[in-house]
DNA sequence: AGAGGTCAAGGCTAGA
DNA sequence: TCTAGCCTTGACCTCT
């Protein structure tokens, strides 16, 4: 709580420095300074006494009372003193009645409809800040000598804030988005930062994969504690599962991938969809494509800038393969981003922040995709449509890494 | 401009209807009459489609946005999209995204070179530019011998642009990514720092320009199916691409530069560093990379179930420059697409869905690009963390096919 | 006429 | 929650 002793002085620059007088020393988060804008001299609030900032509404208020009024106007809010509607209203007790601070407010001439007053002439304001200058010389000249300052302590019994306060619950909460907003509005990158060494051990070795490597892609693979996501089991229609009867084996790499991908999550579903580009995933490997998986990515790895791959046929079909029974799962991916990428556009403009998602984190299994060719985007000339992008992206692959 | 309360409410498509009390709906904006400059008529701001007041910095436009123009250069802003790059501009949402609102200024042909720098004195300003022109070419040229094979250095000391500027940045770069991938493209959304001296530097010394390339950017428009636009011109950093060959004309590319480039954009000067997967994007290539980008993708598109691809050493060192120079600009993309995601989920866990941006179009350019491998997401095995994936994305080519 | 400047209104967001 | 300090916007202003 500011002290309400306020000694103005001018700097240099015409600049106003706004000096507390030292009884608040005490109070040691004092380390917030108020900076009083370096405008024009306003001289004090008409409602508090505080510094003006400006012509706010009308009158020369302080930031506090401008804010205040604006609050209670945009809210319609209602207040009730509790006294005899006349506190007196300084910088200190200014929030002890908020009945009494908006009637000040009012009587002052404060005014939504107030509109701008215009503004201060060049010439005029430069002779009034010289004016004022030598006058606040003066003064705090004076000031010093007499070394007293009170500040108006006002009689408006000290009792505590907010059980004084009025309130008014018919107002607010019409807008539920708003309230969502605000119960959320936290930190919300919290995502798992990449560590470091992920990111040397990828550039430095271009992640070939080694033994370990494939060790800790077989057991997350096969390993019982695997957890699959349990949206990730729930098909929601049983389309075509025909050969559900085989699937207790894990033999059959189709029924692994038909288990893992749910060729049936809905179209519109999402909790984790939006891995971005993990969406590209198309499912957990057998352990048989896992192979050529590997042997792929390694031939990609070991010359990274070379797109010479020799693939045997086997291998050829793996890619093929991976090819058909990716495109659908690609279509829903551009289908979904561009749902997503709304949703983003929305969220911006409500200003929501949190990401309730960041905490989740999905399972994800090593892959390979292929993603069909796609138009990304429309080509113009002179404002005119001339054309679209197709892009091709060929291929992709995930290996998994220890975290430590 | 919410005074009165918000009333959202879920459309057909679950879109989010914002509409306000009805006593204003019937005026958009009426509600504070802005008072057009009664001079001549500007028609519509170019960039929000408001009442112009006038040509601001070469283009009719709003009070608004010339103000923000103004400032967005003068304090060096970097703005980043938080959507896609091509979010609309209008009167109501100008606001809402920075980054697509600067984009729009430049698009339209907003020119710093027209931002008055202090009080210099236009003779001493424009040789204070002359001398800084050649200071550049000098330093860029000693800068190409010491950089063979990255430029990676931020320190692209741009210092004159700033000596010009009133006040002094401190800021330089504190981010050697950011300046490198100083490309380009607002067309493209491709994030962008529009660095100046970079800019140059690959002009002059890397960037193989022939009379082709001028000629079209003399006529940004000139192709009907490939257009090219000035901005694409910066490219990262120098690589030795066979035909380093030197600009005699170079004069006139960066006569043709500066005047749809501003020199005096701030070195860290950052339109928008968004754009999930066009992120990918690493510059327009010349035409000899063009060319080379053509041919590998006709190998790709030839058989695209088949990895396997001939390329000769000149396509493998093509491959591996962009490989190079892509880098960062995945790295920013990853981090990026974070962002994107997280508020993918908000935008879902509220429902909501519309999407400002659908109805506008991007410019993206033929690019061919590759990523790094990347954490693509975190894997857990019983509720811990047990591994990254790591994913490699091999190739991305994009061409152009004409509409109709 | 257009550049730059001014500053009230409103927005944002720590702190209380 | 609410407060209030600080920032951005843009209509208006002055200057060249």
């Amino acid at each position: 709580m500011p002290e309400s002793g306020l000694i103005i002085k001018l700097g240099d620059d015409n600049e106003i420095i706004n000096t507390k007088h030292m009884e608040s020393s005490a109070s040691p988060k004092s380390s917030k300074t108020k900076r009083t804008r370096l405008t024009f001299p306003f001289g004090a609030c008409r409602v508090c006494s505080d510094s003006a900032t400006g012509i706010h509404y009308g009158i020369a208020t302080c930031e506090g009372c401008k804010g205040f009024f604006k609050r209670s106007i945009l809210r319609k809010e209602k207040y009730r003193c509790y006294f005899d509607n006349s506190c007196l209203i300084n910088v200190a007790n200014r929030n002890r009645c908020k009945a009494c601070r908006f009637r000040q407010c009012i009587d002052e001439g404060m005014s939504v409809d107030g509109v701008k007053m215009g503004r201060i002439p060049k010439l005029v304001k430069e002779r009034a800040l010289k004016e004022l200058k030598e006058q606040k010389l003066k003064e705090a000249a004076a000031l010093a000598k007499v070394n007293e300052v009170h500040g108006r302590e006002s009689s408006c019994s000290s009792l505590s804030d907010h059980t004084l306060e009025n309130y008014d619950p018919n107002t607010m909460e019409t807008d539920s988005m708003d309230s969502h907003v605000s119960s959320i509005q936290r930190d919300s990158n919290l995502t798992n930062t990449y560590t470091s060494d992920i990111f040397e051990k990828k550039l430095t070795l271009h992640s070939p994969i080694d033994d370990n490597d494939i060790e800790i892609l077989n057991e997350v693979h096969s390993s019982p504690t695997m957890e699959l996501n349990s949206s990730q089991l729930q098909s929601d229609n049983a389309i075509n599962m025909t050969s559900q009867s085989t699937l207790n084996n894990e033999e059959n790499t189709q029924i692994v991938y038909r288990t893992k991908y749910p060729t049936f999550l809905p179209d519109d579903f999402t909790v984790d969809e939006t891995e971005g580009s993990s969406k590209q995933i198309i499912g957990l490997l057998s352990n048989e494509e896992l192979q050529y998986a590997h042997t792929i990515a390694n031939k990609l790895s070991a010359n990274p800038s070379n797109l010479i791959i020799e693939l045997n046929e086997d291998e050829e079909k793996f890619i093929g393969y991976l090819r058909n029974t990716t495109y659908d799962v690609y279509l829903r991916r551009s289908k979904r981003q561009k749902q997503l990428i709304s949703r983003m556009n929305q969220m911006i403009k409500y200003n929501i922040q949190e990401y309730p998602g960041d905490n989740a984190t999905l399972l994800n299994k090593p892959i390979i995709c292929l993603d069909e060719p796609s138009v990304s985007s429309t080509v113009k000339s002179s404002g005119k449509k001339v054309g679209y992008f197709v892009r091709y992206t060929i291929c992709v692959f995930s290996s998994l890494f220890n975290v430590d």
